[in-house]
DNA sequence: GCAGCTACTGAACGCAGTTCAACAACACTA
DNA sequence: TAGTGTTGTTGAACTGCGTTCAGTAGCTGC
């Protein structure tokens, strides 16, 4: 993964104008230039939100010109949608798990939420920034950046109810898990924010809550699992 | 072309173009035009997000010249943020309901925080323009507009936390009910977006969830649980 | 050293937010 | 009915930022 690092790729402080008024016009490898400003974009806009960050700040944090950015992306949206876009998946692929064999006994499927919530906590003590980004800046003002979130998060609500053997659930069962995943990624964002819950508890407390979203009792789960998926067993 | 003849407080369909070229100057008393451009806001951003929406849209709607607004409002965030604080405020006084007394049972908490979630999908079904105008547009690119829904959601649970006595209540618990504020926000907006669920069984789900969240079993938490038809077949 | 490719620049353009001096609708007085 | 003050309202001008594009320069191959 790509990291924020000096090695040429970082240009000094880029302070203000136009990137580099006067300097020496350095020339690098497209895909790297292009891995650089989304890197900035992803600092820029973990910070400031869509309309507070200008094409000039992403372009001086490069180093380079307004006019490069045109170069790798048609429109400022699009570069936007880019950063989203990246970090949203590099967030499902941390926390994507294997799922469960379809006959496998119940407690292995919580055993599987368990190691995919481990892996959400993860990217967010590991990326803050890239997290931050998603769930501050990102929600944008722009309904493609919204429905890029909304479409991961749908997404990722359908990857928990087929975990658990739910492939044609219930609707009841698919609003509340679509909700457990709004959940999930404020309690992120608080836990974030300075509370210094054990991370342990929060994932257990988590999980609880999964399970009342899925209208099953953790306790007891095992019976009450195969009870609603009899469609599929 | 333009044909906004009604000078009430809904001024027909303004198409484009700058207000009233030509027409004949309506005033108004500066109270309803505040709202009426408020409300013409609250339609225009539902749909289309801060961005998407221009200032001559908003003078458009409201058959006035894009000057006028700034008679009203110092900018277009400002009048942005404005939109959003009013309809804030009306879902959060919508939902308020009496806290129940320090000593009394757990039952009485619980059906307290019912009602309140019947308050609050009364409003939802009552205004989903609102809804949507809050959770699709409003959260936006503006640092400002999404410190004010965070606000208004941190709020919500420290109500929710002093319905259950947790005046202070431990981090865990914290962190958890601002997930669940969450979890409801979007749950109200899975459910407006066509899901045909039954509203008790809805209400029901996510008052588990709340309990999940507390880190107590409804089951034990009072005995007035099973009254709802949550258990069915 | 030359040629070709293309990453890169920066001046100029246009649109949308913003400003402001002038205008006009209404209320009040005579 | 005319005169006057208040202020809601206008629209043309201004400004800043996203966007364009013709030109520039770093690199590679010969």
């Amino acid at each position: 993964m790509i990291e924020v690092e000096s090695t040429g790729l970082t240009p000094a402080g880029g302070t203000r104008s136009t990137g580099g008024n006067g300097r020496r016009r350095v020339r690098m490898e497209a895909a790297a230039r292009r891995d650089q400003l989304l890197e900035a974009g992803v600092v820029l806009f973990a910070e400031r939100g869509y309309d507070e960050v200008e094409i000039a700040d992403i372009a001086a944090a490069a180093g380079v010109s307004r006019g490069l950015l045109y170069h790798y992306f048609p429109d400022k949206v699009a570069f936007f949608l880019a950063v989203m876009a990246r970090q949203l998946d590099a967030l499902a692929r941390a926390t994507r798990v294997a799922p469960a064999a379809p006959d496998s006994p119940p407690g292995t499927r919580e055993a599987t939420v368990r190691a995919g919530l481990d892996a959400y906590f993860d990217f967010v003590a590991a990326h803050p920034q890239w997290y931050r980004s998603i769930y501050r800046s990102a929600v944008s003002a722009h309904s493609a950046a919204r429905e890029l979130v909304e479409r991961a998060h749908a997404r990722q609500a359908r990857r928990i109810l087929a975990l658990f053997g739910e492939l044609d659930p219930d609707p009841l069962q698919r609003v509340a898990v679509r909700g457990w995943v709004s959940f999930l990624a404020t309690v992120g964002m608080s836990w974030l924010d300075g509370s210094e819950v054990p991370r342990e508890q929060l994932r257990e407390r988590c999980l609880q809550v999964l399970f009342s979203s899925l209208g099953v009792t953790p306790a007891r789960a095992s019976s009450v699992w195969s009870g609603s998926g009899s469609s599929h067993e």
